[in-house]
DNA sequence: GTCTATATAAGGATAGAC
DNA sequence: GTCTATCCTTATATAGAC
């Protein structure tokens, strides 16, 4: 593996453990057993490090859910795939979700907000698949921006007020992710029962 | 207005406008027109001074959220209670979620977890009420927990991922409260389609 | 390419005079 | 109580030898 390859894989890990502010130059250098000097050689800055990793996951994530929305099905449908993909996503990737809300909220990133493809890639084929659907009566009359804000946040929710879940309730980890495997489910009849004329 | 009230004030306004993270200890200073030294002479850390100021906002937040769930009405009511003060909350105070999320996902801050009240006071008489309607056929069957996780995401997403919304949609400020004037009504119609038996 | 050693900067906290 | 000046710590970033 390249030395490269081993930052990569290791500043991954540490921002999925500690997120982006929490995770220091020094703990991915050891865990990629380099050292700290190596890593602004290779990638300059702590900041075009993590865009990296970031871009990494984003190339995939995306146009997997472009994906869901240019498919031949119903609206409904499309939603309910999207968060299965989203919370497999989130589950697998927990740090990514802290680091977007993070930077989109951090004043002189505006350029970060205009790089994500929500409004020019994402938000017109759902919004366009809800009004094809809307005129042909197979979906219920309701707002389409405030629904599909209400399917991520109650997708991301857990992720972020995890610990207070896990107190709350005694969760081992793996009893967490088991809590969001289930919630797969119980959010596609949410959904139906939202959208069913 | 003493010197204490003024450095209170203008905590919680830089607070509002660049989070906890961002804050600076000099900022606050200046707007209290006081110097940066008194901040540390009345409230000792950084830490500190924010931490009364929350306490100042969940004194009363946290009580008057307990006595929407204490009243002798259904679950759905109670649920659409809810959601109107809890988005009017954060619309006042939208630094709050950012601190709560950020404080409970740093390591060292298990204590801060469980000051808060949700485990102990809230989730009680939030389930209680659930299974007594649930009971009398007043409620469909779901899984509350989950039920309960999606509202508040429901509820907080937007102010969270705001900046992609104002850019994608174009919205100033004032727009944007309105947006979450309206979803108010919004997620009572979701909560109500979701949980009618 | 890889290391050690050090610069730099930000920002919270404190000492000490008044 | 209030100020100025300064310290201290943490982390990112870089210089320069090998």
């Amino acid at each position: 593996m390249s030395t490269e390859e081993k930052i990569l894989e290791a500043a991954e890990a540490i921002f999925i453990k500690d997120g982006y502010d929490g995770a220091r130059m020094q703990d991915i250098a050891d865990r990629a057993e380099i050292n700290k000097a190596m890593l602004h050689y290779y990638f300059r800055s702590k900041d075009q490090l993590f865009e990296r990793v970031f871009n990494e996951k984003a190339k995939f994530f995306f146009p997997e859910i472009a994906g869901v929305f240019s498919k031949d099905n119903t609206f409904i449908e499309k939603m309910e795939e999207f968060v299965e993909l989203y919370i497999h996503f989130i589950n697998q990737y927990p740090f990514i979700p802290f680091f977007i809300i993070r930077t989109i909220n951090t004043s002189g990133k505006e350029s970060f907000i205009e790089k994500l493809p929500f409004k020019d890639s994402l938000a017109p084929p759902i919004f366009n698949s809800y009004f094809q659907d809307s005129q042909k009566g197979l979906v219920a009359e309701i707002n389409p921006l405030q629904f599909v804000l209400s399917v991520i946040g109650m997708c991301i929710f857990p992720f972020l007020g995890r610990p207070i879940l896990q107190h709350a309730f005694d969760l081992k980890p793996e009893q967490f992710t088991e809590l969001m495997e289930l919630r797969i489910n119980e959010l596609k009849i949410y959904i139906r029962k939202i959208l069913t004329p």
